[in-house]
DNA sequence: TTCGTGGATGTGAATGATTCTTATTGACAC
DNA sequence: GTGTCAATAAGAATCATTCACATCCACGAA
């Protein structure tokens, strides 16, 4: 067990990183948190990883901002706030998804929903301070 | 203005292409489209005059699908179906989305919200069909 | 022990969407 | 006509992501 810990030491580092934090990072940010724990370790490995989680459903995709793809360990339903001036990412874990909308979804589109994302998209508090204080 | 028109012929041709589909499309598709009435119009003018208007607020992105990034002309807030499958994104226009949660999300994150993006990510019922005549 | 197998990895090249650079054009004011 | 300024075409450049391939490692069979 030890032993097989080994062999998938790097697997299992990238669920870690995803799960220890709640920045919402991308494939590059896991990379340069993982280099320094395993030096050699590389950015197909990283992407790979993510992509083999992702298949797995253990994480969830949040799409891309501003071009990079963002990932989150939670993947219990939640809100999400994107800051459209940093790309700061934040769970609104107080605000709830009603259960029934999924339901809804399936009937209108005619489809089956497995999923529901909703995010609002602003500025973030941050970066509203900034705005206001140095006039944009 | 006979004359100005002329000079913005293909920026326009940009918007209205967008507005009158319901397809939600790529860059790409906007320059296939164009391409027959414009043979000479640029992917490069395609993506500017997007980014141009997505930058006034005349339309919107919807984020990347596949990899790619997809516009709607019809700024009305509205839910959107994404097949995961087959790339289709279906507007659900039925469906409500509450009012107040702009401002919850504003008080929760402590920054403001400028909009909101619901969508559901699922297989469209054509993409059901298939499935389940070929078992998967 | 020694092989063989199969999954995980590192490396670097390839891909593909998007953006940037540069030169050109058209509309308008003088 | 000349100058200016925005819009454009063409193609190069960028950058995130994926792919191809050789290697490594744990494990099991001989």
């Amino acid at each position: 067990m030890e032993l097989r810990q080994k062999h998938f030491r790097k697997r299992d580092a990238v669920l870690e990183c995803l799960r220890g934090t709640d920045t919402h990072p991308s494939a590059e940010w896991v990379y340069a948190q993982l280099k320094r724990s395993y030096p050699d370790i590389s950015l197909g490995t990283v992407y790979r990883n993510l992509a083999f989680f992702k298949e797995q459903g253990t994480i969830v995709s949040l799409g891309t901002v501003k071009g990079v793809e963002r990932f989150d360990g939670n993947t219990a339903p939640h809100v999400h706030f994107i800051c459209t001036e940093c790309g700061r990412v934040l769970d609104l874990m107080q605000m709830k998804v009603p259960e029934e909308l999924s339901e809804a979804a399936s009937s209108y589109s005619g489809g089956h929903a497995e999923s529901c994302q909703l995010s609002f998209t602003g500025l973030c508090g941050d970066c509203c301070k900034t705005v206001s204080e140095t006039g944009e």
